[in-house]
DNA sequence: GTGATTGCAAACTATTTGCAAGAGA
DNA sequence: TCTCTTGCAAATAGTTTGCAATCAC
């Protein structure tokens, strides 16, 4: 589907472009309705997704939109469905080299953290993609 | 506030504990009303939310709720707020020697990506810190 | 013209909250 | 006993959708 020049698409991906930071999709429906005052929060949020889809606009945001929860504390590392948002543990040396190196990075830049996940598709969501009904 | 020892409390850290995925507050929901037929998804939801304060669960997900959009899409690192949900760019050396590491070892394990997210406080969450109303 | 897009309102999903009753220390 | 916790129902927040009108190509 190829997207349309709309007034409101081409002033949402103008606005977007402009700021320095990364609103949400309500704070940058603020900023747009000042140029286009009867537009609305839907609109706002098609055309990010649209806009997203086509690699013109980056939504920073996991997948899946529902919180999950593990039983394990000790340190360990996760891999999550990049389709259904399913996560699962992962324990690749690597992987763990990596997190080592951030733990130490973290801690000389001062901050709180890090949130490392890496994404791939799971068995399930897998198959579904060979033979969708 | 120290935790009391309920049954609830219990089956539903019991349940988790038992799971090798990582159930969402609903999943878990379903398994737990098969031992406490009558218990509330809010219950669950409370519990894994003071269980996880409590450091006796980890909570697998960054912080804010909303979906945050960036107009820029050249590849580029992010630090988010981890009280407020504020995401700004990050350009620190060896934050970027990480992210190459990683879109190598990505690739190398044949999945479709990573999503890292520094956490740290933003200007305006330190600041509430320092004088809270 | 016709398919994409809009604004509006209503729907939906995940999560949280108020409250009165009940359980735990 | 006195606080913490529960179940229930209602509220909330963010986001998505159906629809008829309108716009872009």
């Amino acid at each position: 589907m190829k997207l349309s020049n709309t007034l409101q698409r081409r002033i949402i991906l103008e606005e977007l472009r402009k700021l320095e930071c990364h609103p949400t999709a309500d704070e940058l429906y603020e900023i747009v309705r000042k140029r286009i005052p009867q537009i609305s929060l839907a609109t706002v949020y098609r055309n990010l997704e649209l806009l997203s889809e086509g690699g013109q606009v980056l939504k920073l945001q996991q997948t899946g939109k529902q919180k999950r929860f593990d039983g394990r504390v000790e340190s360990h590392y996760h891999v999550r469905c990049a389709s259904c948002g399913r996560v699962a543990d992962i324990w690749d040396d690597e992987v763990i080299a990596v997190n080592r190196q951030l733990d130490v990075l973290v801690e000389k830049l001062g901050m709180e953290g890090y949130m490392l996940e890496l994404n791939d598709r799971c068995e399930k969501c897998r198959e579904k993609d060979e033979k969708p009904e």
